[in-house]
DNA sequence: CACTTGACAGCACAAGTGTTTGCTTGCTAT
DNA sequence: ATAGCAAGCAAACACTTGTGCTGTCAAGTG
């Protein structure tokens, strides 16, 4: 039996477990420590598998060195590898304001990691996260459960989506930005849904969307 | 003589060693290496430092175990922080067949970080990214430009949202599967679309979607 | 001066560890 | 059946590597 990876199940458990040693010991694991650990009979079991490994790329090795197994991934990430992380700051549900981003102990609360490629180090100031609750914003294909990143900012480009507060209605949707003369319209992205048109002293942007995150467990 | 930190100058060197050796190498010197490379005459006197070293929390070590020196700062964000990274195999556009995810040589693929959140450590295996390219998939609120990650499988649960190809038309699309009694029903998430209804050996699953990524700059 | 202490040498021992060799198994193709 | 082969087993072997003495030497210290 293997794995798609092309991995027999005791090389899966073995590069596994090295991931995991050194994960909790931050050395590599001696080939005894694997053999005794995953229970494997013999050290010349766990060599010939280690040498499978090598062969498929899985691991490097560092011949005849006391352990040398080493990933190779957790090289340079270890040193370089720096954690992009945002302040998730809330649920948003249909209608309801936002909390005021200033307002909230930001070192508090929960942190959501993002993807260098959404935001990179430069542009990730004044970028909180939100969590979407309900279909509300599913017009914008945003669904459910969604985590939305916001930039704080107060104006918008055209087009821009964004996260506006009706103050009349005091509410609070996610839509796009188009400033048309004196009337501001809000535009749903699916083209069978009514934009919404107010005027410009109604409207405060809380934030402009700079990325949206799924998981579909 | 000493430094500002209080250590010698042989300490000095030896952790600035210590740290090059592991950022170049990805796994600990003995204390062999350290006293060729540094030109001590004696292993002793590398142990006699390194216990000062340890004494001062300026590393950590294990007793009896071959390079189990360990500096206090890189151990814990190797682990606590990895960099969740997944090849990004392609492109998918409306209709046209993914490539497999089997023939792509995954090492030189492009890679996308992917947020803890979304997938952590052991679902992340035979996990892949696609960018989306046109509105094909918007009925799954998946827009233009937005990257989809897929754990490859061939089989799929009612309701899983999978990347399922039509061999007959020899067409992929990303829709909800249901398998109902002898057909199989393929819904897209919105409801003014209507359902593809087909037999089951007209489908292959090619992975189930895990997670989207949508970039908004 | 005798005594202590930090720093260093040299050396040998005993674990710690990777490698090798020979021997089974179980499965597949001829 | 028979040969071939991947995978596993067990024990022995040999190199690696941490540790533990035993000294040496210079700088303090009373």
């Amino acid at each position: 039996m293997r794995t798609a990876d092309g991995l027999s199940v005791r090389q899966e458990k073995i590069l596994h477990y090295i991931e995991e040693f050194f994960g909790k010991k931050g050395y590599w694991p001696a080939i005894r420590d694997i053999q005794t650990d995953l229970k494997i009979s013999s050290t010349s079991v766990v060599a010939y598998n280690l040498k499978a490994l090598q062969d498929k790329g899985k691991i490097n090795r560092q011949g005849k060195v006391s352990r040398g197994i080493t990933l190779p991934n957790t090289l340079t990430p270890a040193l370089i590898n720096p954690s992009y992380q945002v302040p998730l700051l809330g649920t948003i549900t249909a209608g309801q304001p936002l909390p005021d981003p200033e307002q909230v102990d930001v070192s508090a609360a929960e942190k959501v990691d993002v993807p260098p490629d959404l935001a990179t180090a430069d542009k990730l100031k004044d970028v909180y996260a939100l969590k979407v609750r309900g279909l509300s914003m599913i017009d914008a294909l945003i669904d459910d459960g969604d985590i939305v990143l916001l930039r704080r900012q107060e104006t918008a480009n055209n087009g821009d989506m964004v996260a506006a507060m009706l103050v009349e209605e005091n509410a609070v949707t996610l839509k796009k930005f188009y400033h048309e003369g004196l009337r501001i319209r809000l535009q749903p992205a699916n083209s069978t849904m009514q934009p919404i048109f107010t005027t410009s002293d109604n409207v405060r942007i809380q934030g402009r969307v700079v990325g949206v995150l799924r998981s579909l467990f």
